[in-house]
Order: C-alpha cells, then structure tokens, then sequence
DNA sequence: CTTAGGG
DNA sequence: CCCTAAG
C-alpha cells in the first residue's frame, strides 16, 4: 500500500490551482507543507469527507471535505477547520500511472469512468504514495513537496478507451457518465430517479428528502436515458439522439473546440452530454430567502434540480453535507443568513455609507466611475504634442513602476535592440507613431509557466509546443530568452505520454484516434493558438486575422463558467477561476469576467429572437448553446446583475428587489 | 493582488 | 483579449 503506485492505476493528485493566484498559497497550506488527499463522494450520498493518512508525517487519519467537484478535479478542504480552511481549497486532478512515476493526465474516458466506478466504493481504496522522488523530477520544489496522490485501484478503468468497446459495455458503466452527481456530493440528493425535470417542477419540492441512493441507483440508465430526451426539451433544443454523426461531430467540435474523427454515435453523445451535463445536471441555488423560509426562485434551473436544494436548509445534515455554497461559503454564509432572516439587511446599510456619495441616488447603476484612464490621457495629449511621445510614455511608465514588473527588466536588459518600434496611434486617426513599450509583452507573466503545467492536463500540449516553438523563428518581440531558455531547460517530460494536449476538456481522442487509425490527424487546432509569445496575429482560414494567443472559448469551459457563477456569485473571479478552472492555467479570473460579460450580452441578446438551437451566426466562435445562455441569464437575474434596459425586457416588477440567498455579496454590484 | 470597466 | 483604475 505504500509501496508506490502502482502502473496503470488512477490517482488523484494534487493540481496547481492556477496560474494567477499561485500554487502555493491555495494548495499548499503554509506550516504544514502537504496536502491532504482527498475522496470525492459515495453513493450513500451524505459522504463529503473521507479518512486519509497523511504522509509522510504520519499516517493517520485525517478528514477532508470535498466542497467542489467538477469532471476531472476535486476540491477539497481540511474538515473542521472551517474557517481557515475555506479559502484555501486544494484542488485534485484525476490521473493515470503509466509507470516509473510518470503520470498523465487522466483521459476522458478515465475521468468519467472513476467517477462512475467511485460510487461503487467497494471497488476502490486509496493508498498513499510515497514515491514522490520518482514522480517529482522537477525543479519545482513545491511541487516535490506536496506531490501526494491518492490511488484508485481500477484497472479496469483502462479498458475502457475504445470507444468502440465501450458500446459493448454494460450500461451501467457506459451511460452514468452524465450522472455527475454520483461523484459531486452535492449532488447527491438532487438526482431524479425519473420523470423530466419539465414536470417535475412542481412535484419535486414536495418531495420526500430520502436519500435516492436506494432509488436512483438501479436506474442509472434511467436517469440517463431520461436524461438526453430531457435535455432536448430544454428550451435549447439540443436533442443528441436525432444528430447524425456528422452533426454530433460539429457539436462535439462546438462542445469541446476541436474536431473528433470518431464515428461511435454513442461515444460522441456521451462525450457531448457529459460536456454539458456540467452545467445542466448541476444544482442551481436559485432560491431566495426570506423571512426565515426558504423561497423558491421563480426562475428554473436546467432541470428544475435546485428545488431540491431547498431540502438542504430543512434537512438537518444539509448544512454539513452540502456540496457548494453551504461549504464554501461556510461559515459566512450563517452569517448572511443572519442578515436576511433577522430582517436587519445589515448588508445594505453597512454599505450604503461606505459608498461615495455620489453613487447615493444611483440605485442601479451604481458603477464603478472611472476617471480617463492614464492610457487615454496619455494617447490623447499625444495626438497633439507629438514631439513629446517618447518621453512622455516612457516616464509615465517608470513612475508607475512597481505595478508593471513585467515591462521594466526588458527594457533593462534589450534597451538598445528595440531601438524605437512603433505603433500607429489609433487615436482619432491622426496617425501618431507612439513607442511600443507597453505592448512589449502582451501575455500575462508566466511564473513557473512550465511547473504549472506540469499538471495540467491542458497544459501538456501547450508546454510541448512550447518547447518546440522555442526553436522556431523568434518574433520580433523575443525579448524573452530568459523564458526561452527555462523552455527547453525544462524537461516537458512530466506527462511525456499524454498525446492528448488539448485543454483538459472533457475530450480524449487518444483512444478514438488509436483505434480508428483515423484520417484526421490534427485534433489539436486550437492548442497553439496559445503558445504565447506569438503575440502578433495569425491568418485565419477566413482570410481574417486574429491575435494569436486568443484562444477560443470550448463550451465546456463556458459551461464551467456558468456554474462557477451559479456557484460564487459573479464576481468572484478569482474563487471561480481556483476552483474551477484549476485545470486550466489560460483563463485568468480577468478572463472568466470577460467571458462572463460576454455571455450576458450574448444571452440577452438572444432574447427576442429565443429561438434557434445554436445561432447560427457565421461567427468564428462558437455557438452557446440557447440553453446555457437560458441558464447565464437566469443567473444573471438572479444575481440582480442584468442592466436595467434590458431587464425590463425581461422581468417586470422582480428586478432590482430581491437578494437571493446565493447572492453572498449581496449590497454591493 | 483582485475586481470592474473601457477599449 | 488587453489595459488600467480602484480597492
């Protein structure tokens, strides 16, 4: 049991949390060096802790709450220590042991696998790893420290690559995969044995709180097959049995951003509903409440799931079982609660002082005021005293040292080899060349790039490039030989086996590609755009250019989003971007919040015409699919976020009023 | 360092 | 996406 992993077993390691807010301080709690590891859930519903040891200190017991549970990753908490702990979630990701140490990401296959065979926790234990040394060849002594997987012991799980297999297999294996709540404790008690969630609207909330397990558990494929149906009623009208496969191919590639050759229908309407089941199987916490009893929101979830949620307050263990907000939030939550149920709306009134005076009569729209930004000014004092750009910039940006790290030490160390590069001020066209200084480098700072990815399923593909682009022309902006050569320096061997780059999306082609020896080869398109220093734009196949680091939004990833919201609250960037987009080292909080934004106009945008599955605008992104846009807007509502015009579209009298409970920032927007 | 907003 | 201001 402590002998090390063994090959081909599936473990759940620790990840890095994110490139943005750092490894260290999330996942790696000061003093005590290593993480606990972490069990993601049990069918007997209720399990949202499990004992591990913990190594190499000692082996015994501890408890850790699972608080979050998403495809591949785990989050979790030290139980009781409540406060202190929130904020610092680990965050585990599914992987494989190929041998001698080496890990790769877990696929998709595994992924959905473990969660289902999780359940059946007979099947399973977990051991600690004590080989670290042989896993950790890294330079990132953090990353030595705290390697520390858990072992699932599921040989079996590797069977279940083919795809073409797959269909073979019973359905019990086969179609839980959407059933993500068998692995999300919270989602424990929410899953309908059967009956639509159309219908169940009404019914559900009186429904008896027992723990399904007993029910719902012979009736996976029930709930499954009732699932897909289900989700084709949905206002977004994704019906993936009526698909053919060439159009379960294009969803597939809208799902997850890339192409697949693989034929299997079952095995594309699998990976596709498991690539949304994200967002539609998940609770929403939708309810409001008020005067001490709990208020079902008018608006609905996906699948009218969240009345169950409203068990959760009655029930007694509700409080120390529930999965998201009830832990997250935590203890500050009781506190909220406080506030709504004494009636004081301490929030609003402890707020409201501190706000300018200004924002007082502002009801609504109580933005942030922004005054010209320095760029602004600077551009604009400079479409008229040209002689002075060069110096002007380059001072303005000194005296804002300290905040603009990332700039200075290039100017340092190249002052001469960009002598004066320009760009067009494209200020009221008037054409002024303006030093290029502050576009040096565009990418975000990469700290430790390379060890952040090293667990990063997303990062694989991208790392390996990486690599490999260092070799390759240098733009004209290779200011960056210090990061070039930390590239190659560092052996990208972490995960050396994982042919499957890509964004730890919810895809695997490794198996399909395999065994269907397929056609076509590049399953990656989207993978490069990313490889960061390319900073200047790439021809698109539409003749038009785009910046080469954008990397398009996979559905998954907005579905991701959506449900961090519906989670945290807009807003939290950085807690959504920690947890649930651990996985993915692109994406800082600053772009969920962009992405967010753009969702919300997108998903009202979409309102008048409340019609056509995916629109089919000739847009190069990807289509949101009507019903996640349904569900952003609905947080959106909720949340009292939606602007006043075009809440008046929606709602009537139901806008500005009510805070709901999941509103934990309530008094301030 | 994080969030909000403008570009 | 990028950038900056404001906390």
């Amino acid at each position: 049991m402590w002998d090390g992993l063994k090959v081909n077993t599936l473990a759940w390691v620790p990840a890095r949390a994110s490139r943005s807010t750092g490894y260290a301080k999330h996942a790696k709690p000061s003093g005590k060096g290593l993480k606990k590891p972490v069990y993601a859930g049990d069918r007997t519903g209720k399990l949202s802790t499990v004992n591990v040891p913990i190594y190499p200190h000692n082996t015994q017991a501890h408890s850790v709450h699972v608080v979050e549970c998403y495809m591949e990753t785990v989050v979790a908490v030290e139980e009781g220590e409540g406060n202190k702990q929130v904020a610092d979630p680990v965050v585990y990701q599914l992987a494989r042991v190929v041998g001698d140490g080496i890990y790769i990401p877990a696929t998709n296959d595994e992924v959905m696998n473990a969660e289902d065979l999780i359940d059946h926790k007979s099947s399973l234990h977990f051991v600690l790893d004590n080989s670290q040394t042989a896993v950790c060849t890294s330079n990132d002594d953090t990353f030595d420290q705290d390697f520390m997987p858990i072992v699932c012991e599921l040989e079996d799980i590797l069977k279940l690559e083919d795809p073409s297999t797959q269909e073979e297999k019973s359905d019990a294996v086969v179609d839980t995969t959407v059933d993500l709540s068998k692995l999300n404790p919270q989602f424990e008690e929410v899953a309908p044995s059967e009956s639509t969630p159309l219908d169940q609207s009404g019914d559900k909330k009186q429904a008896d709180p027992v723990p399904e397990s007993a029910e719902s558990e012979p009736s996976i494929s029930t709930v499954c097959d009732s699932w897909k149906p289900d989700f084709s009623k949905l206002k977004g009208e994704i019906c993936l049995d009526n698909l053919s496969v060439k159009e379960l191919q294009a969803t597939f590639k809208a799902t997850f951003g890339r192409e697949t050759s693989v034929k299997d229908k079952q095995w594309l309407k699998r990976r596709i509903s498991m690539g949304l089941s994200n967002s539609c199987d998940v609770s929403i916490t939708t309810f409001n409440i008020e005067n001490n009893e709990v208020k079902k929101d008018k608006l609905e979830d996906c699948n009218n799931k969240d009345e169950n949620r409203n068990k959760d307050l009655t029930r007694p263990e509700g409080r120390n079982v529930g999965g998201d907000d009830k832990i997250l939030a935590g203890q500050s939550q009781n506190i909220q609660m406080e506030d709504h149920l004494s009636g004081s709306s301490k929030n609003m009134q402890s707020d409201a002082p501190k706000r300018p005076i200004a924002f007082e009569d502002d009801s609504q729209g109580n933005k942030r005021v922004r005054k010209p930004t320095r760029r602004y000014i600077e551009e604009a004092s400079e479409s008229d005293s040209r002689d002075y750009s060069g110096r002007q910039v380059s001072s303005v940006r000194s005296s804002g040292n300290g905040s603009r790290t990332r700039v200075k030490p290039i100017h340092n160390i190249q002052p001469v080899r960009r002598p004066l590069v320009t760009r067009q001020d494209s200020l009221g066209g008037s054409g002024v060349e303006i030093p290029y200084v502050s576009r040096i480098r565009r990418g975000r700072p990469r700290e430790n790039f390379m060890s952040l990815m090293r667990f990063q399923p997303c990062g694989i593909g991208m790392a390996t490039r990486l690599v490999n682009k260092a070799h390759d022309g240098h733009d004209p902006q290779s200011d960056n030989d210090v990061e070039n050569q930390e590239l190659k320096a560092t052996p990208t061997t972490k995960w050396p086996l994982q042919p499957e780059p890509g964004e730890n999306e919810q895809y695997s082609e490794q198996s399909a590609d395999i065994n269907n020896n397929s056609d076509e080869g590049h399953v990656d398109s989207y993978a490069d755009v990313d490889s960061d220093e390319n900073i200047l734009t790439v021809p698109t196949a539409k003749g038009g250019m785009r910046r080469k680091h954008h990397r398009p939004w996979t559905l998954s990833e907005v579905v991701k989003l959506v449900e961090g919201v519906s989670r945290h609250g807009a807003g939290r960037w950085s807690e959504i971007k920690r947890i649930a987009f651990a996985t993915c080292p692109h994406r800082t909080s600053v772009d969920l919040k962009d992405k967010w934004r753009n969702l919300l106009r997108a998903s009202f945008a979409q309102l008048p015409a409340e019609k056509g599955v995916q629109n089919s605008k000739k847009h190069s992104s990807i289509p949101i699919p009507a019903p996640i846009l349904l569900r952003v807007r609905e947080l959106a509502e909720m949340q009292s976020q939606v602007s006043p015009d075009l809440r008046a579209v929606k709602f009537d009298g139901h806008s500005g009023t009510g805070r709901n409970a999941n509103d934990i920032r309530s008094g301030f927007l």
